[in-house]
DNA sequence: GCACTATTATAAATAATACTTATAGTATTT
DNA sequence: AAATACTATAAGTATTATTTATAATAGTGC
């Protein structure tokens, strides 16, 4: 528990005295007994093998030694003084930090680039990491600070996590450029049901907010294809008559066709979610309104 | 004793914790328990009212308040571990310090502005102070490290005082340029004799070198001027037909003329000496070097 | 030079606290 | 669901820091 056998609290006495040229003075200012510094000096001698300070005249004098260590103790103390003191800052600029962040698949591909590019601007040693953590862990990571931030379309209820909406788009159904549905004006809702649709989850079965759409209205879409990764979609997309219901500046980025669905359904969110207890921290702000910069860049580029 | 009521041997353990992730490793590299570590833990918690490390998995996350602070822990504590464990270090570039010297006046006139010249290029931070000691309280204040170096004709002997003889030279009579004196060729006793000397030096009474060495000849000058600062005499002798025994190198730099002297005398000699207890300090040799050079260039100048 | 003052060092006793062993609690893993 | 791995808590012990009281020492003033 000490620092090389030395104890660090001595450190704090040796500084007194040298300021104060005075074991009684420096006892009082430091808030104990001279007798309680002359045995923290005695130490102190032990340790370094030094007498440290000489008596002289009314007081002490110190010694080359002395001299020597008292520079890096006073830029050591006064570095945790300031950072003991100090609420805590963030330093971009300085600061080597690495953020861990879950990202989707889409999100990754929506913002990463823009997000790494700002980071790295303003804060060129901090480290941006991402991988993906599944929803029914996210309260956990996050509690546990494991991750910093999560984008999600249904972070966790708690009260514990905060959240943003930081990103919002209407879903369209979207295919590739030469398709023969390009020709047609409006997309009917028969054509959609006819269509090939490709489906991509996370989560091994379950619909997603177009399928409880039309669940509502007693219809059902034909999947054919179900995959965990947006990004592989706009190739199988391009190589096939299937459409994916995706949102429009999803279609817009990877060069797709689309058509606005002939039926009413909630547009797609993303929610920026962090812990509570990063809420007032400088670095973590700092990140967050990046990443909702970021998210704001993608949408009006994809528009 | 404690810097802002923290114990900051604490902040070893709070390092360790957070390179282990794990509180009993970290246990294991500081070489206390994991209970220990666990106790020291829960006073930092309190002290900086945050978890700062939260259980997950096998080990402990660093919560963001931690990650603000770890940064300027290790900083502060890998200077101080640097600063205890090499042997003292003097860098000049860096250094604050500074020298307290115990120089005459004509040996700050000598070197001064040589040495601080040199000093200044090579340590801009570092500062000189000169005021004079007298010969008998030299012991003391060397060994109190009042003063780290004195330089003196007759430095105090005693085995914990280094000295060198740093300056020599010799003895000549010295007047203005147009004194009538300046004419001839040599001086002889007689002229010597008959002239109105000056003599300059620290004590209420007694002569110096060349009053001993003429008494050895049972002779005798006439004094009609006794000063304690050499640096009066130029002007003095300017405006006058008194003469001073100095050294040649004064009489040069003072723009006086100057004749052999027509008897035997000892030089004039310096000697910088020092406490043993500062012989080997890094800042000491340092300066010690530049005082030495300072000295040789002032005589190479002057000669 | 001698007494007086101011300061540091030492001694003994006390108070504080850091550490250990033992155990309980709490996640995570298989 | 049991086992594992880790952290937290409790109680007791040992250590050590601090205080009061006193001695020793150096410097100051008459």
């Amino acid at each position: 528990m000490k620092l090389n056998n030395l104890d660090l609290n001595l450190l704090v006495v040796f500084n007194a005295i040298y300021t104060e040229g005075s074991l009684t003075k420096a006892g009082e200012i430091v808030g104990i007994t001279q007798p309680a510094v002359s045995s923290a000096l005695s130490k102190l001698r032990d340790y370094f093998d030094d007498p440290l300070f000489i008596r002289v005249g009314q007081g002490v004098q110190p010694t080359a030694k002395t001299e020597n260590i008292i520079i890096h103790v006073r830029e050591a103390l006064s570095i945790l003084q300031k950072s003991l003191e100090t609420p805590d800052a963030f330093d971009p600029a300085e600061s080597s930090r690495t953020f861990k962040l879950s990202l989707n698949d889409i999100s990754e591909g929506r913002v990463l680039p823009i997000l790494i590019d700002k980071v790295h601007n303003q804060a060129p040693k901090v480290s941006l990491s991402s991988y993906y953590t599944r929803r029914d862990d996210l309260q956990h990571a996050l509690a546990a600070n494991e991750i910093c931030f999560a984008v999600d379309p249904f972070p966790p209820s708690d009260s514990e996590i905060k959240k943003e909406l930081i990103f919002e788009d209407e879903f369209v159904c979207g295919f590739r450029k030469d398709h023969k549905l390009a020709k047609e004006k409006n997309l009917s809702i028969e054509q959609y049901l006819d269509l090939d649709h490709i489906h991509i989850s996370g989560r091994k079965r379950g619909g997603a907010l177009v399928d409880n759409a039309l669940a509502k209205l007693q219809l059902d879409r034909k999947i054919i294809l179900r995959a965990q990764h947006y990004l592989i979609t706009p190739e199988v997309l391009n190589s096939s008559d299937m459409v994916l219901t995706c949102t429009k500046s999803f279609a817009n980025k990877h060069d797709l066709a689309y058509k606005t669905l002939p039926f009413e359904v909630a547009p797609s969110q993303f929610f920026l979610a962090w812990h509570q207890s990063n809420d007032t921290d400088p670095g973590c702000m700092w990140l967050r309104e990046l990443i909702k910069d970021s998210f704001a860049e993608a949408k009006s580029r994809w528009h």
